[in-house]
RNA sequence: GGUGCGGUAGUUCAGCUGGUUAGAAUAUCGGCCUGUCACGCCGGGGGUCGCGGGUUCGAGUCCCGUCCGCACCG
């Protein structure tokens, strides 16, 4: 797998690059749509390809392990041919669930033991066993398994959980050098700098990260918890130090203002389950703002969804009618809202990109992201 | 005509032998969601307890009358 740096933005650290893998190039800057148990809720492969133009999605090591189990994906023969998607797939270690699934996990030294939040069996990650798991998966983008510090971590604990996650990514590269891919095609890992909301800590697991670094390279830890500024300043602390030629990959972000001040600050790879979450629950993304689709002033507003919108579903269907069908708790409603909030975030990295080799991305940024958090 | 049961939030209902500002679900209105335990979560508004009397320190609750609905009997 190789990165291609294809341009540099003019007015900000912005990059235009191409990712290149066996199951096909994806443009950069990039949005992964979250797909965690083998399906992006309630989107049609067909759609996520022609009609959200979607290169690449995202699977769960934690969630793919407790179901269907590496036994089930072995004999499909790896998640791509079992979910019938034949574009690139990026798996999350389960670093995240070591975070957010607190209280039915223990972290040691060796790894992190939890509780199936299924059925309450238990099981151990180690990053040795975590990587055969990703081998078994077979995604092209494997991530290494760390800690995800949360955004109010002390100093103190933030430290201690980087010497964590710095112990687990050698073990995890060992491992992966040690062992091969099962299905014909290469796999590449992204390690995870990590330190909180701390610059010298975060500049400490960048060059640690570094030596193991391929392709690629992932900031995790941001977005959960912390001041959104602090988030930026994470990011750009992180510019310099990550050569040019390493993806960044910022992971779980974000808001589509997010992204265009991420990608500004030298990101590009995103995922975050926003549009598809925030989509079954009513809130839709466009360029000239947020909709709650639950909200009665929808009522009777026959006109499209979003004129702006690039998914057929904006025009075909009025806004009136998708809040009937969230009104109705019709699932509909979240298949309308989640294809509508993918296409969009598609369109935003999709437009970032074409600006970044225009070179006015900087400009054209600060006249688009005010408009995207206003409430329509 | 008689007997029985019932009338409490927009709706369906809880309110034990009378005791703080009458509750729930649902509907309605609004907010939240950032490497998905999440078609979820949080909150607001909304009631002269059918009506009129009576007993009582105190009545949604007990008594009388009355109106309405349902069931059964003539």
């Amino acid at each position: 797998m190789k990165f291609n740096l294809i341009a540099k933005d003019k007015g900000s650290a912005a990059r235009a690059g191409e990712l290149v893998t066996d199951h096909g190039t994806i443009q950069t800057p990039i949005f992964m749509p979250v797909g965690t148990v083998g399906s992006v809720k309630g989107v049609y492969h067909r759609d996520l390809k022609q009609d959200i133009g979607a290169q690449i999605i995202l699977g769960n090591t934690y969630h793919l392990y407790l179901r269907p189990g590496l036994d089930i994906l072995r004999q499909a023969g790896g998640l791509h041919k079992f979910i019938s998607w034949d574009r690139p797939i990026l798996t999350d270690s389960g670093g995240f669930q070591v975070f957010s699934l607190t209280g039915i996990r223990k972290l040691t030294q060796e790894g992190c033991t939890f509780q199936s939040h299924i059925d309450g069996s238990r099981h151990t990650f180690t990053p040795e066993n975590n990587v055969i798991t990703q081998r078994v998966i077979g995604a092209d983008i494997m991530m290494a398994l760390d800690e995800c510090c949360p955004g109010d971590a002390t100093r103190e604990y933030a430290a201690k959980s980087l010497k964590l996650t710095h112990n687990w990514l050698e073990r995890y590269a060992k491992a992966f050098h040690e062992s091969e891919p099962l299905y014909g095609y290469s796999q590449t890992f992204f390690p995870i700098i990590q330190g909180c909301v701390y610059p010298d800590l975060r500049v400490q697991a960048a060059e640690h990260a570094l030596k193991f670094a391929d392709a690629g390279i992932a900031i995790g830890g941001l977005a959960v918890g912390e001041p959104t500024e602090q988030m930026y300043e994470m990011i750009e602390v992180l510019d310099p130090v990550i050569p040019q030629d390493k993806a960044r990959y910022l992971m779980g972000v974000g808001t589509p203002a997010n992204l265009l001040e991420a990608i500004a600050r030298g990101v590009d790879m995103f995922d975050c389950v926003m549009p598809t979450r925030n989509g079954r629950n009513g809130m839709l993304f466009t360029w000239d703002g947020i909709m709650n689709m639950r909200n009665k002033k929808w009522a009777d507003d026959f006109g499209p969804i979003d004129t702006k919108g690039t998914s057929f579903v904006d025009s075909m269907y009025s806004r009136a009618y998708l809040r009937h069908l969230f009104i109705s708790g019709e699932m509909f409603a979240a298949q309308i809202a989640s294809e509508h909030n993918l296409a969009f975030y598609l369109d935003v990295v999709r437009q970032a990109r074409a600006h970044i080799l225009a070179g006015d991305f900087a400009q054209w940024k600060e006249s688009v992201v005010k408009k995207l958090t206003a409430r329509l």
